[in-house]
RNA sequence: GCGCUCAUAGCUCAGCUGGAUAGAGCAUCGGCCUUCGAAGCCGAGGGUCGGGGGUUCGAAUCCCUCUGAGCGCGCCA
């Protein structure tokens, strides 16, 4: 529908500087919106405003010269109105509206999502990506719904997604756990052995002990440390990652591929990196850390900096702050990082850094991490990393998502790893139930902090909003199955006339039918933002139209007595049906066609 | 000390690439169930968009600065 005024506008201006009119070079990109104010017609443009300077004219006699050479081929205008500082506001005919209907029937639960299916784009999304050492907990869930809710978008979108989980099953954390599982099965042969500072208290651990006692029985009793600990980091690591995929699964949430760390260390894709890096001449010796010159106050004395510096012993560093051979390298980091210790062995950035070279080696239009705010400092040297290895960082983009706290009420809920107190996502979702978990999380932009407040999310009230947009969706299906029990169903697009569809004539349900036409347009926008929330808000207005509608015209109702009528409100709601029933589907909510009634309260 | 992310109604948050009178939910108060689902609707109150400067036809939005909050600043991952 906007693009038909698009349409217009265009082939007006095109005119009007065939004419000699308007002067110009090319058109401005301008907006055509929804003007929030009735009085301003259906669609609001801001054309003239925006094209002022390139016309050399003044908005408003640009505006008089587009309203005098209107050209409407396909007579969709009612009237133009210029209005404001040069606003351009259109009346469009009834039919155009109507239509908007039968595209929607036509489209049915795809509505909304790319024509055609597939731009060809390839995309990765990366998220969750928990270590392998436990089970997904709350400070994972805001990652992993933000992620799939990305990767749903851009599948909207017509992109060709990819989504991938990356297990960090290397280094010290995944030998802790090793440990920890060893101690655990030695327990359960009566052994008294306590567990280390920064070993895993937690109870799933025994949990894998016996497991593996279930499976190999005491077969690793009396062996050597060299032999236990590969096979319980092994075992330890299989059954986290069956516990986070089996969370994640009841989540709504499902990754199509598993990269490994420790795959990328026995490939030699991280030694290798290295020497690409010294190969380009990106990288020097250094026998302790590169700090920025100038001898200020760099950080304070009890900084992880300052703790750990008898650890700095030197090493291979990589230029991401200071490799300067031309303008093309822009690189943001603040200094230069270590790639390789003194001994040679590689850091997690190394393995990192080879990680995402293996990802633009994989070919893929658009890469997006998902990531914690906490790992904010780590974003800008991947981004160097990328550039010094020739890539274009644009294709790398990174969503921090903020943290937040647990409250309940008003006290925080505090969760510690380390001390065994973990609040698993699993337990959350048995509680909460996973829309309602889902839904929170995306009503946020993910860079703004918030309460998550369990109190508010247990409980089936008002401050529950989700229970609000499913209502929508199954009052939808209410009025259909009414019609049906009538003895007029809805008789579906094929057979629906135009002198049914021309009964849609009532402010309201025009309202709805043009909001209806938007929904590509807010998948379109909400993709390229990477920001599903857009969505989300696009539904509570839909939705707050057609309660609103329903109960004003309680009195002159969608089954009625008057069967063209009838036929037309019917088909709109229909269509309504199928709109948000797609937008669910993109945010991965359910689109429920019946519930239950809410518990009584007084 | 430096960097990143924020600051909008009592609370939780939207506000698209600058546009017309800054919105929604919750909470509060007042109404609406004889007819398609009241988990709903209608109405009311509630705002110096953290403070101050600047850019321009026009700023919640862009720039600078100050204040306040969270996160980060390891040869851990």
């Amino acid at each position: 529908m906007k693009l038909l005024v698009r349409e217009v506008i265009d082939e007006t201006l095109a005119a009007l500087k065939a004419a000699g009119t308007l002067s110009f070079e090319a058109v401005p990109s301008y907006n055509i919106e929804v003007p929030k104010n009735l009085e301003h017609g259906d669609w609001s443009c801001n054309v003239a405003m925006v094209m002022s300077k390139a016309a050399g004219k003044k908005p408003g006699d640009i505006a008089d010269a587009i309203i005098k050479g209107l050209v409407d081929r396909k007579s969709i205008v009612v009237s133009v109105e210029k209005a404001g500082p040069g606003f351009l506001n259109f009346r469009i005919k009834d039919a155009v509206f109507q239509a908007v209907a039968r595209e929607v029937l036509k489209a049915g639960k795809t509505f909304g999502r790319s024509q055609p299916k597939s731009t060809g784009k390839k995309m990765l999304v990366e998220f969750v990506s928990a270590n392998p050492t436990g089970p997904v907990h709350i400070g994972h869930a805001r990652g992993a719904f933000m992620g799939d809710a990305i990767s749903r978008l851009l599948d909207a979108a017509g992109h060709d997604v990819t989504r991938e989980f990356y297990i960090n099953d290397a280094g010290n954390q995944v030998e802790t756990l090793g440990k920890t599982v060893y101690k655990r099965y030695q327990q359960l042969y009566g052994a008294t052995v306590e567990l280390a500072e920064g070993e895993y208290p937690a109870e799933y651990v025994i949990e894998i002990a016996k497991t593996w006692k279930a499976e190999v029985g005491d077969a690793f009793l009396a062996k050597p440390q060299a032999e236990w600990l590969p096979a319980a980091i092994a075992v330890g690591i299989r059954e986290n990652l069956k516990a986070i995929r089996a969370t994640l699964a009841k989540a709504g949430i499902s990754h199509d591929t598993f990269f490994s760390e420790a795959s990328l260390h026995a490939s030699g894709k991280v030694k290798s990196i290295v020497d690409v890096y010294k190969a380009r001449g990106v990288t020097y010796e250094a026998t302790e850390g590169k700090r920025r010159e100038k001898g200020e106050k760099v950080r304070s004395e009890d900084s992880n900096a300052a703790k750990f510096a008898d650890r700095q012993l030197g090493g291979t560093f990589l230029m991401t702050a200071t490799y300067k051979e031309n303008e093309k390298y822009v690189l943001k980091d603040e200094e230069d990082r270590i790639i390789l210790r003194a001994d040679g062995t590689p850091v997690y950035l190394t393995a990192d850094l080879a990680y995402h070279k293996e990802k633009f080696d994989r070919g893929y239009d658009l890469m997006v991490d998902v990531f914690g705010a906490d790992h904010a400092g780590h974003v800008p040297r991947i981004q160097s990393g990328m550039t010094l290895l020739g890539f274009e960082p644009k294709k790398l983009q990174f969503v921090l998502v903020q943290m937040m706290r647990i409250v309940r009420g008003a006290e925080e809920v505090k969760v510690s790893k380390r001390k065994g107190t973990l609040f698993e996502l699993s337990d959350l979702i048995d509680e909460a139930g996973a829309d309602v978990c889902r839904f929170i999380f995306l009503m946020k932009t993910a860079n703004a902090q918030f309460d998550f407040d369990l109190d508010a999310v247990k409980t089936q009230s008002k401050e529950n909003p989700v229970f609000y947009f499913q209502y929508g969706h199954a009052r939808c299906a209410s009025v259909l199955k009414k019609a049906i029990e009538k003895g007029v169903p809805f008789v579906g697009a094929e057979a629906l006339t135009e002198a049914q569809l021309g009964k849609l004539v009532l402010p309201e349900e025009k309202a709805m039918l043009k909001k209806m036409s938007l929904l590509g347009d807010v998948v379109t926008g909400a993709a390229e933002k990477l920001e599903p929330h857009h969505v989300l808000y696009y539904c509570q207005e839909l939705i707050a139209d057609f309660h609103s509608y329903y109960t004003k015209y309680k009195s002159d109702p969608i089954v009625s007595a008057d069967v063209e009528k009838t036929q037309g409100r019917l088909a709109m709601v229909a269509a309504l049906k199928h709109t948000l029933a797609s937008a669910f589907g993109i945010l991965g909510i359910e689109a429920p066609e019946h519930m239950e009634a809410p518990p009584e309260e007084d």
